[in-house]
DNA sequence: CTGAAAGCGCTTACAG
DNA sequence: CTGAAAGCGCTTACAG
């Protein structure tokens, strides 16, 4: 392992030198410069990042904290931490995924050993037990979710209160007026994943005040419990005109399903729902439906927590809800 | 922040003395430990990770390096992640995942800095761009996959072949004659995935031995694609009377897909494929099929990294393969 | 434009 | 059983 010693010498140059050099923090000579760049060549030299991490009190790693629920569904999951991971890297720091079932001790054992510089918080719920540990460390955080109390914290998410509204909206337009709502399963509500009832209260809303009908029901989240509870809720709802679907798995099966059913889009049935333009390609999803946009949450919240790092007090905190945007695909008429 | 200099003043003793009552590598008094101890509660210290491994040389950090393709399938990927990660911590190191799109690149740079104790290499091909960059590293590295050339890497990966030879020899026993294989997308075949070829030349050449008629074809990926390649097959071998499906996403849709066609398994067609238990839940597939085991495979290369780790000859470099086990599910006649 | 030195927060021989 | 000191590989004021 050649260090930054090692360079100075073979260049004939201070250390300092040579780390000015490769920082560009003060100008070199054109002939000490090519002397090191010619050193740092011929031994094969990089910095060592742990120990630029020590001097510098920066390690350019981020940590990104996940929880693996039976009820996920998978591709999306994947998404977000796609998109984390490439917004990241475009920035210049590195992922230390951690997957540990105990959220808040991994959060305190993360941040608390200075491993990281900045935190992203996936799926964050409602009384999200790994925030009180996320206020308590020195590192700035970024959640993705929207928790009971933001204070202290910035937070990004899709508006999913807005997106309802607008697919109201849409079928109310249409001329629907009895609607079915498949929501995310039962147990998302009770694990305080607020985008549940965020999407399905607002729907219920807007639907009242148009004086419509609507019919929230829970999706479940496995087979065959998925496809049963389906073709359950549309033999109850036999008049419904409208379908929203907020249930990925759901989603995923409904094209087989309503082919099943011998029911035809938007013939006989107006659906639609919510779901990333990956998610839907992948699936072969033909459902207008608002975008979810995990690159653009991830992006975001990734762009917002790097400021914050190299500014804690650069802006107030902010929930930021990423505006939703309707994708025509003739899924409702 | 509190450093360990703070708890030595703190406690009244030297900052060596406080290293060695962490590390537990000398005895200690009992008063002068317990002065230690209080004296780390008041600060609420916790050792820098990065000063920890500048000091030993060692990061206690595994990096994970993967690559999105689209013919992936989400699920199968994060179940290997999952396992990683959960093995890793159990071993006591942190995962830093890496999904630089220039694989050889991300290698270089990660080890190269010294970020990393060691590497893990996920979905390696045949001819992994990777490979080189890991090998030129001074981590040692495990992957998953077989690659052409396994000199100087330990690879884990199913045993494909034998896999193969499983299910064709459970279908041969069962007195089916003509087969159909559906293998992986041709694109995963042509980027060098060998489990594809692995598994088809294998059951091809069992067929042969024994006589029979097996038709090999390629799966695809997505939707439509994937169910209309299915029909065009089974309408292409009315005559066949075995199914082995070596493809995630044609496995997902199966059920559905004979249930359309009418096809009742295994009075109809015998089924037979090759996912993991989780998998298998998740989409509810009632075939009889071999374990994929990707948490066994996942915690067999961590434990063999982690080993190597510790001492980098204490073995020759291995390719271990796990042996599969072929789970009955009556899918089979 | 360049260097010598201090410091980041640890660990670990060396000494007693 | 404990301490003083060197060293891990960098960065960055301070000085010239």
């Amino acid at each position: 392992m050649a260090t930054i010693g090692d360079v100075a010498r073979e260049a004939g140059v201070s250390r300092s030198t040579v780390s000015y050099a490769l920082s560009g923090k003060r100008s070199i000579s054109r002939e000490t410069r090519d002397r090191i760049d010619e050193a740092i060549q011929r031994l094969g030299f990089t910095v060592n990042a742990g120990a630029r991490a020590l001097a510098t009190s920066e390690t350019m790693v981020l940590g990104l904290f996940l929880q693996f629920h039976d009820d996920e569904f998978p591709p999306a999951m994947l998404q977000y931490i796609l998109a984390v991971s490439t917004a990241a890297r475009e920035k210049g720091y590195d992922i230390l995924m951690v997957t540990d079932a105990d959220g808040p001790g991994a959060v305190k054992r993360i941040t608390s050993s200075n491993m990281v510089d900045g935190v992203v918080l996936l799926d964050v719920t409602h009384d999200d037990p790994r925030l009180d540990a996320l206020r308590a460390a020195r590192q700035p955080g970024a959640l993705v979710g929207l928790p009971r109390d933001t204070q202290d914290v910035d937070v990004f998410d899709l508006d999913f209160g807005e997106a309802a509204r607008m697919l109201v909206d849409h079928l109310y337009g249409l001329g629907h007026r009895k609607i079915i709502l498949i929501s995310p399963p039962r147990h998302v509500f009770d694990r305080g994943g607020a985008y549940g009832w965020r999407f399905r209260d607002a729907a219920v809303e807007r639907a009242a005040r148009y004086g419509i009908q609507i019919y929230p029901y829970y999706g479940e989240s496995q087979q065959p419990g998925i496809s049963r509870s389906l073709n359950a809720i549309l033999d109850a709802r036999p008049d419904a005109t409208g379908l929203i679907v907020h249930n990925d798995a759901s989603i995923a099966v409904l094209p087989a399903l309503l082919h099943e059913r011998g029911v035809q889009v938007p013939r006989d049935l107006s659906v639609v729902s919510l779901y990333s333009r990956d998610f839907g390609r992948s699936f072969l999803l033909p459902y207008t439906a608002v975008e979810t946009s995990p690159d653009k949450l991830g992006r975001e919240a990734v762009q917002h927590l790097v400021r914050r790092i190299n500014d804690p007090d650069y802006s107030p905190t902010v929930a930021k809800f990423i505006e939703p945007e309707l994708t025509i695909r003739g899924s409702t008429a």
